[in-house]
DNA sequence: ACCTGAACACCGTTCAAGT
DNA sequence: ACCTGAACACCGTTCAAGT
């Protein structure tokens, strides 16, 4: 009787961040934050939920903020993007609502306190892209935390989706997101 | 021997939504949101942590969305405040910041689903000011999204202490949230 | 009506042990 | 080096019972 080449721990990918990672971002994108628990991960791992702890050794905590470096990081190449500073800081501004969104789940972590790095980079490339365009130091650091705070606050209050003042007349949010960006593109520099 | 007269439940404050409210902010405000156990409010109040389910039936969902209800409703009387339309609405976002700013714990309870009534409300009440001050609808709905997204989105920056990039030279962040504040009101209307 | 006590199913994490 | 199994202290919540 021929047997399977050996159906044990051997022949599986062996775990590492990247992978732990990305299930946890399909877990929460999927259920919610709030059903993200080591045992499940350990689960769609295939693996016991210690094992986890071997690859993260300060465990959730660092779990979480490997989700939050992955989506708060912000698009890149923002450098070589053509067209005038305000068409990049669009574009730029479009992505990374995009991806706001896609994960929304990790919003409530993306505001905790966790991971400053991420956004503190995001931050730097902003004001970078301002700076490149001709804006003055002042001006482009006062842009970058605006735009920053808009995108942020705005995909917040996209996935609550609030209605429009109590009546249910559903909100057309990618041209609301659109209008409010020209209005703080309009004002920069 | 005189005894004191009854130190038994009788004569304890007894519990109401608003008593628990106020002291599950308290811990949260005080510890963070991690610490706020049912057990751990059950003793903030001298009461076993079941006594609270009969206030609350929907357990800690119900008392999370108080929570909400309590800080992101907005600041009341904007309809009474004086000056300009712009003068009331800068003034009604320093007070939102600063109320968001004072329970930041609850933040990422804001930007979670819950709630979207508060956040309506405020929403509601933004574009009332506008209109009135003559702004057309549709520029007041995308200037009250906008307003809102901003103070939200810069208030979770601020808690997160964006470092200025990289270095470690402190931000003013008084300056830097009017100097945006003032940028996005110059393009609204 | 309001609160308690015990119990249940689930957490995150540790630690010794296996291979 | 990498993973497992059992255990610990802690969750939210239910339910029957007390007053």
């Amino acid at each position: 009787m021929v047997r399977q080449p050996s159906i044990n721990a051997q022949n599986r990918a062996p775990l590492s961040i990247e992978r732990i990672t990305e299930a946890a971002l399909q877990i929460v994108d999927g259920q919610g934050l709030g059903r993200l628990t080591m045992r499940r991960l350990g689960d769609a791992l295939e693996v016991e939920a210690m094992a986890i702890y071997h690859h993260l050794p300060r465990g959730k905590e660092q779990l979480l903020d490997g989700l939050v470096a992955h989506v708060a990081s912000g698009p890149a190449d923002t450098g070589a993007a053509a067209g005038s500073w305000r068409d990049v800081l669009r574009s730029w501004a479009g992505d990374y609502r995009a991806r706001l969104l896609a994960h929304a789940g990790v919003l409530p972590l993306v505001v905790t306190r966790r991971n400053p790095a991420a956004l503190a980079a995001t931050v730097a490339s902003l004001r970078e892209v301002l700076r490149r365009g001709g804006v003055r130091e002042e001006s482009a650091a006062v842009a970058a935390h605006t735009l920053l705070g808009y995108v942020i606050g705005h995909a917040a209050l996209e996935v609550r989706g609030t209605e429009e003042d109590g009546a249910d007349r559903a909100v057309d949010w990618d041209a609301r997101f659109t209008a409010g960006l020209d209005l703080i593109l309009s004002g920069a520099g």
